[in-house]
DNA sequence: GTATGATTGAAACGAACGTTTGACTTCCGG
DNA sequence: CCGGAAGTCAAACGTTCGTTTCAATCATAC
């Protein structure tokens, strides 16, 4: 089927969704700028909430299956091997900047909408997306794990964290046009930015061998 | 003043547009749980957007204060030299943690509060937000570069806007207690893991000049 | 052509929203 | 004791929300 009500719907939403996020677009909103009536969201999709899952779906599912691909083959080559620090998260954070040039104006629309939702800690909205991340993430964490062997679980999951931080904010905030910040760089510019700082940022010392209180500032900023 | 009314809606208002976000919040919810009148939120700010403003006004003028009188006791010491990247990143990422600190449970949420709010791409929700924030990025942003002299103005940005992505989401999602995490850990080894990795990132080689090609993956994750 | 299932249309539903109103307390200087 | 400002309260305001209803339309197979 795939009617080209639904998915005007879908574009529309996606945009409009990635502007104003979930919560503050109306159906109405949506409805209005698809040129569709509006009780055509409930027939094709049951729900607000619906909409939302069906929306994740169309882009999540080949992004994430494109970085477990990658995993997946990453893990075979090396074998009992350790993989290379740089093709574990290239292998992560590439996949989505390449769909989002294969599809376009969407999926630069659909990298910001990620990029927001990460940041949605409201459980009920966040279910339908968290069911898409969670595994990647798992086996991401893993895989990281086994490139840096010197660290520990803690501090591997709380570097993947802040992977996972740069990368939401590079996508929602890097790539949406606003006035005052640098002109949006290309995407593949963008990637091989965040490859770099995130390849410096994982595989940095561990925090547990450099003195904590060295670093403390006193009152006017001075090294005590 | 400050009469306890006002305090309990701040408090509540705070909590709750933390969990939910400030559109799904409504201000039922948070008089509800204040055990206030409906009325007084717009007796005591004026509208729910004043409420917002409010609340950011009393956690983030502290914050950003200390965050610039770190940073000029910094540039007041290395004078006309190049301070250090750890330092600047020190004095622009303690100070959050250091206020949480001191205020306790409320501080906690604010971090989480203001991780969420990195996200809100809405700009007329960001308007009150970023007015606080625009000073300290504009002046770190260039501290960063004075440390980092040899990357070109544009690496620095996005650098800065990946440091930012970073601290958004350890505040947002590694201060919330979510079963199947970790353990949230305490705040004080959550910045100096934050640290570590912003140190490695920043300061990481510049992508112009690794070759952007070789790092490319085929179908199946090998390198070509 | 006509029956049938899929889609669209206009209108309305009840609920929840931010905000306003006006009467009712509470408190305190005179 | 009183007058008025400050604060609280229940109730209602008009609007917008997601969703539902049901008739009208369309396409397609008999």
């Amino acid at each position: 089927m795939a009617s080209e009500t639904k998915d005007r719907i879908l574009d529309v939403a996606e945009r409009l969704f990635a502007d104003r996020g979930y919560p503050a677009t109306s159906l109405r909103d949506i409805t209005a700028e698809a040129g569709v009536n509006l009780a055509s969201v409930n027939y094709h999709f049951g729900t607000k909430e619906a909409l939302l899952a069906a929306l994740l779906e169309r882009r999540f599912a080949p992004v994430n299956r494109r970085r477990l691909e990658l995993l997946d083959g990453l893990e075979a080559e090396v074998r009992t091997g350790r993989p290379r620090v740089e093709e574990v998260l290239r292998a992560f954070l590439a996949p989505p900047f390449e769909k989002q040039q294969e599809w376009g104006e969407g999926g630069r629309t659909f990298l910001r909408l990620v990029g927001r939702l990460h940041a949605e800690t409201n459980d009920e909205h966040r279910g339908t997306y968290l069911r898409h991340f969670e595994e990647v993430r798992r086996r991401f964490t893993a895989a990281l794990h086994r490139a840096l062997p010197h660290l520990d679980a803690a501090d591997v999951h709380w570097r993947m964290m802040f992977l996972i931080g740069s990368m939401a904010f590079a996508m929602a905030e890097g790539l949406t046009p606003r006035a005052g910040g640098p002109p949006p760089r290309d995407p593949d510019e963008v990637l091989d930015a965040l490859l770099c700082f995130a390849a410096g940022g994982v595989a940095a010392p561990s925090p547990a061998r450099v003195p904590v209180v060295a670093g403390q500032l006193d009152q006017k900023g001075n090294l005590s």
